[in-house]
DNA sequence: CTGCAGGCCGGCG
DNA sequence: CGCCGGCCTGCA
């Protein structure tokens, strides 16, 4: 077990508000989270300290605050999207403590394909599905989990497990993206060194893989917070919030762009989370 | 029974 | 090009 002191966190809110398909609510209000190599509960409590505990606690610590983004800054970037407008600023307050997690970008490449016209359940279901078909196991506190398959456990995938994942029609496009890896044609370690823009129309190139999707895997994969991860709750709040600016997708994304700057991923980010929270 | 869920593809005008 | 119907599946 180890402690971290005075951390400014929303520990519920950052695991549960979307980013995460990997994680369980226990009865005393710890969350278990698969994550990288490992199986961790986290519990904070009162005065914002960390408690974390580990089947491997080596190097816990660097994990826990590499994973949950602990050294950043949020409060400067708060402050820079608090002067955006009013509705930003209410966003923000609703959204307090929020962290983007700094997942692994295999794992945010096959599960925003499935992420796709579904459901967080039925993600998570068939996420859970794979990692127990191709991934390690670890034992916890006397509970089996499996860890997200390596690019290389995962090589071969057979299509008959993937319908039984129940990914439906996105059986294809994760099965085409795998290939694509296996002949070189998708690096995902290349994406670490190319720009937002360089990086989006390289991901797209993949079947199944549009603006949201290959949004979503650089946010939360790579840490970019300077894209528009636009789906249906966010065109729900913008279409409420600011009524003049159309539907369109392109419309919504450049309006985005501009108003919110290289933080508008965050800035989307918070409007979900409020939208979805708030009503 | 329909509609729909953190979109995207493919075909058409 | 932009638009729009259809899509696995299961749950409300």
């Amino acid at each position: 077990m180890i402690k971290l002191q005075n951390v400014d966190i929303n520990l519920k809110d950052t695991i549960t508000c979307g980013q995460c398909f990997r994680f369980y609510e226990e009865n005393d209000g710890s969350f278990t989270i698969v994550l990288k190599d490992r199986v961790i509960n986290i519990k904070n409590d009162e005065q914002n300290n960390l408690y974390i505990e580990s089947n491997n606690e080596d190097n816990l610590e660097k994990v826990i605050i590499d994973y949950f983004d602990l050294e950043r800054n949020y409060d400067d970037i708060n402050k820079i999207l608090l002067n955006k407008d009013k509705t930003m600023k209410e966003c923000i307050e609703n959204s307090k403590g929020l962290k983007i997690l700094k997942q692994e970008p295999f794992e945010m490449l096959i599960s925003y394909i499935i992420s796709q016209n579904n459901k967080v359940s039925r993600i998570s279901n068939s996420v859970n599905y794979l990692c127990e078909k191709y991934g390690k196991k670890v034992i916890f506190k006397n509970k089996e989990y499996y860890l997200f398959p390596t690019i290389d456990e995962i090589k071969n995938i057979d299509l008959n497990v993937l319908k039984e994942s129940k990914v439906g029609f996105r059986d294809k496009y994760i099965l085409s993206t795998i290939e694509n890896i296996n002949k070189g044609n998708l690096n995902i370690k290349d994406i670490t060194n190319m720009n937002t823009n360089d990086a989006l129309k390289y991901l797209e190139r993949m079947k199944g893989i549009g603006p949201k999707v290959a949004s979503c895997i650089l946010l939360f994969g790579y840490s970019r917070f300077d894209v528009f991860p636009i789906d249906t709750w966010v065109k729900k709040a913008m279409a409420v919030l600011y009524s003049d600016i159309g539907k369109k997708q392109k419309d919504i994304s450049e309006f985005a762009k501009e108003k919110y700057g290289e933080y508008c991923g965050i800035a989307l980010q918070y409007m979900y989370h409020s939208m979805r929270n708030v009503k």
